[in-house]
DNA sequence: AACCAGGGAAGAT
DNA sequence: ATCTTCCATGGT
């Protein structure tokens, strides 16, 4: 038990981060309050730790607390890290701000890309979601972990991937997976339990090496792989072409009749990087 | 009623 | 190597 007091740099506009939050089921917000509560794994031991909002835009501080025995330091680098306390957005916008991206980097002033997690989870959303329009993957998930994963003080946990390796694809189709997407989750959490991959060590290595292991994966293409680096590392410069939802966004910004080519995406992108994720993240709000 | 969805593998050229 | 089909189901 205990809680200290976290003064980030601003802009941070947690308010939003909230509502955005909300569009997933499984995550324990209140916007009243103004809290979240996070589930992680620390020391190998489920612990919950909880936001609150204590400042604003330009001044933000968060109390943040767990009734859990774990470590604080270690709870507060992880939380700082999800919630990307430590990437000051003053230049991203400023890069921005002489770019076609100008007014969506305008509307959404403040809003920090937000991590999964853990890799593990991202991983198995990832997968989850492919193909699937944004509310049927949330109910999809939301299932997964509601019969495989387990809650701790109103907050649910994803499982661990020895869960998953166990499971039979008929388990899984029970659940409305088609035979493919329970084949891929049973596989990829079978190759991590069997240590063919360690998404921990991973993290460590150059994107090309994080890419030439995963892409080896069943069910592992490269959008799920681009989603991992980008929501389950970090990764600040990444840009999703693969990505429906980012064609379609780049379809809008520029009036086409048509999605682009990758040609076009690979110019378009030019100026925005090295800030890529935040394009990114903008342009599929920009379409929602 | 088609067509698509914040893909990817397997089969067919 | 590149193109096409299939997967399952919900949303529009």
């Amino acid at each position: 038990m205990w809680q200290e007091i976290v003064s980030i740099k601003g802009p941070y506009n947690f308010e939003r981060v909230l509502e955005r939050l909300l569009l997933d089921p499984l995550h324990a917000v209140n916007l009243e309050e103004q809290t979240l509560k996070i589930p992680l794994w620390l020391d190998a031991k489920p612990a919950v730790v909880e936001i609150k909002s204590l400042g604003n835009l330009e001044n933000p501080a968060f109390n943040v607390s767990s009734t859990s025995e774990t470590d604080k330091t270690k709870a507060i680098e992880a939380v700082t890290k999800i919630l990307q306390w430590d990437q000051s957005l003053l230049n991203t916008h400023h890069h921005f701000s002489q770019t076609d991206l100008k007014e969506l980097f305008e509307i959404h002033y403040g809003t920090p890309l937000i991590l999964d997690f853990d890799p593990y989870s991202c991983l198995m959303k990832c997968i989850i979601h492919q193909q699937l329009n944004l509310s049927f993957a949330h109910k999809l998930t939301e299932r997964f972990v509601h019969t495989f994963g387990f809650e701790k003080e109103g907050v649910w946990f994803y499982p661990q991937p020895e869960k998953i390796a166990s499971l039979t694809v008929e388990e899984l189709r029970a659940l409305q997976f088609s035979g493919r997407k329970a084949e891929y989750a049973i596989g990829v959490s079978k190759a991590i339990v069997n240590g063919e991959i360690d998404l921990e060590v991973l993290k460590e290595l150059p994107e090309e090496d994080i890419f030439s292991k995963l892409i080896k994966l069943k069910g592992v293409g490269p959008w799920t792989i681009q989603n991992l680096l980008m929501f389950g590392y970090g990764k600040p410069n990444l840009f999703p072409t693969g990505d429906i939802g980012i064609q379609n966004a780049l379809k809008k910004l520029y009036n086409l009749d048509r999605k682009p080519t990758l040609e076009e995406m690979e110019k378009y992108k030019q100026p925005w990087e090295p800030y890529l994720s935040y394009a990114a993240l903008y342009l599929w709000r920009s379409i929602e």
